[in-house]
Parts: C-alpha cells; structure tokens; sequence
DNA sequence: TAGGCGTGGCA
DNA sequence: TTGCCAAGCCT
C-alpha cells in the first residue's frame, strides 16, 4: 500500500511552504476564483497573471460584468486564445447576475449547469471557494494520480476520469480547496512531463511508478492525428481615405475576432469579389506571408495588396465588415495570425 | 465520442 | 523543425 495515512497530510504540508504566488489566491471572492479558473484552462499560470490583473479591474464585479458588450470583453481576452471561454464566461455571469441576484451559485449543480462550467472548474471552484467535497481532475491530476498509483489507463477515456474522482473523494472529505491545489501544484512545480523531479516529490514515498521505474510512461494518452494545413490568402484592401477592410469572423474558429479578409487560397479571388460585389484585382505576387500554427491545424498565410482604392461612399458594407483606420487598433480584438499582419503593415 | 478550439514555451 | 503540453469545454 503506497498512499498510506501520511499521504496527504506530506502533499499539503509541501504545497504550504511552497506554493507559488498568484492574485487569486489573495482573494475569497467566488467570482474571481471562477475567473481565474476559466482562464487557466489550458493555459499557463505565468500567462494568466497579466490577464487576471486587468480584467479584474475594468471588471471589479459579476454586475460590471453583466453590464459589458462581448466585443469589450473579448478585447481583454485578445491574445490568450480560446475565445470561446470568454463568450461564455460572459454569458454565464449575466445568467448570475438576472437569475442569482448577482450571487455565485454555491450549489454544486446550479453552478455546473452555466455556461463553460464543466466538471473540472465546478471542482475547483465550488472546493476552493466553498469548500465542496469535490476533486478536481485537470491534466497535473491526471498525470500525478496515474504515477502515484502506476496506473496506465488512457487519460482520454471519460471512463478513466470518473475512476480517479471516485478514487480521490476520500482526500476531499475536509479541506478540499487545499488538497486539490496541491495536487496541480505538486503536478506543475514537481510532477512533470519531462524531466520530473522526483529527488524533491514530498510524496516519493508514496508513488508507486517511482517504486517500479515507470513515472516517465506515465500517464497513457492515446495520441491525435497529425494536423491539417490550409493555404489561406488574405486581401489588404484600402478605401480613399488609406483605411483597411475588415471582417467579423463568424466561423466556429476564432469567432467574434476580426481579420483582414481571408479565404482558402483556391478560390479567394471569386470569394472576395463576390462578397464585395466588385472585381478585385490584387497584385499578382504576395507581399510577404506567414506560418500559422494552431493546435490542431496550420495556416499558411499569403497577404496580398490590392492596389486599387475602393470609394467608400460608393459601397455598403455588409454588417460585419468596416473601414479600420490603423490608429484605431484598440478598437478591435484581433487573433496572433491578424495582428501579425497588422505590425507589418503599421510598422 | 472524438475532434474542434488559441497561444506560447519547451526539448 | 516538429510535436507535446498547459488549472478543459462544447458539440
């Protein structure tokens, strides 16, 4: 037996001294713990904190908060990616604000029943803000609850995360909030992917991979396809007034972002002179382009300059487009691909 | 259920 | 350069 009596009380003792700092852990507030929380799915401590810091401020409450329009929103969340998590952490707060009385739900169900709130960030907030019984399995539980037991389930099996949340419930029984913090801490700091450091793990003793040599196979993921590539080009079209056209993407990727207008390479031409109702006629070679890597797809990005200037009485534009005057950056919320473009031009 | 969904860091 | 990973969720 490996996870004997001593187990928790050495993980807890170990995240105590040596927790790292982060503003959300200054605070008790439900609301701010719920932000934190959606802002580190899938994304980095280190990278968060800026972001944190500066939406808490122009969004001090759930009702500051309710009272914003998306496009603010998505401005403060421009550059962490993953824009949905925005969309719907906005929506969830104005669903709190009209059917809580602006109250954080504390009930385990009503909260996971809001928009964006799975069951990781149910855990993690409803343990760390009000001390639910409840674990939190995120990618360093995983990892480290696999290595502790030397179990080598597939991780991307539903099936494998109910079996550790049932495993950990004793753990969570008091000091929820504390525990599951020190497993993803244990997990970031000391359980790592590459090059763990198990000469310092308070739980060395308990850990069974490292009894039998296995930690660095652990845990088992099945591995995804190889990524698809797109050929995109992008059209820099100016008005009279040396004002750049912009569209709103309404695509699942990226939604709600604005881009110079951008199509797959084989038909572009057709797209963006249908979608204008006017020939567009670029220059036959790209002026520069670009590699876009996303997770699960790379863009290559040919830019083209169309040299003719369209007059801007002379076209209505379609709702989610309009003129940007390159001053006006901080008007609009671009994706990394499109601000790229945008500092090449400006620059 | 498996794949879509961003970006930056690392070996 | 390439692939993997990071306090996951949605459809």
């Amino acid at each position: 037996m490996y996870l004997e009596e001593n187990f928790k009380d050495n993980i807890v003792h170990w995240f105590n001294n040596n927790q790292r700092s982060m503003p959300w852990r200054e605070t008790t507030n439900p609301y701010y713990i719920w932000l934190s929380e959606v802002m580190l799915q899938q994304t980095q401590v280190k990278t968060v904190i800026d972001y944190y810091d500066r939406f808490t401020h122009r969004f001090p409450t759930i009702a500051d908060l309710s009272e914003a329009n998306e496009d603010e929103v998505l401005k403060y969340w421009e550059g962490l990616g993953y824009y949905s998590r925005a969309r719907n952490f906005h929506h969830a707060v104005k669903e709190v604000q009209r059917d809580y009385n602006g109250i954080v739900p504390s009930d385990p169900e009503n909260f996971k029943s809001l928009k964006g709130v799975g069951p990781y960030t149910q855990a993690a907030v409803m343990s760390i803000a009000f001390d639910h019984p409840l674990p939190t399995v995120d990618g360093n539980v995983f990892r480290v609850w696999s290595r502790l037991n030397n179990d080598s389930s597939d991780i991307k099996l539903q099936s494998t995360r109910k079996t550790f949340e049932q495993q950990l419930l004793p753990y969570v029984q008091e000091e929820a909030g504390t525990f599951n913090q020190s497993m993803m801490e244990l997990g970031a700091l000391i359980c790592t992917p590459k090059n763990p450091l198990c000469m310092f793990c308070p739980v060395q003793e308990n850990c069974e991979a490292f009894d039998k040599g296995t930690v660095l196979d652990l845990p088992v993921k099945t591995k995804n396809l190889k990524k698809k590539t797109i050929e995109q080009s992008v059209f820099l079209i100016r008005n009279n007034k040396g004002q750049y056209l912009l569209e709103k993407r309404q695509e699942r990727l990226l939604n709600g972002m604005w881009e110079f207008p951008m199509f797959e390479a084989s038909n572009a031409i057709s797209e963006i002179s249908h979608k204008l109702k006017h020939d567009i006629e670029p220059l036959p070679e790209h002026i520069f382009k670009l590699k876009h890597q996303f997770t699960h797809l790379t863009w290559n990005i040919k830019v083209y300059s169309v040299p003719e200037t369209i007059d801007i009485n002379e076209k209505v534009l379609p709702d989610n487009m309009v003129w940007f005057d390159l001053s006006n950056r901080d008007d609009y919320s671009f994706p990394v691909s499109m601000d790229k473009i945008y500092r090449f031009i400006e620059g």
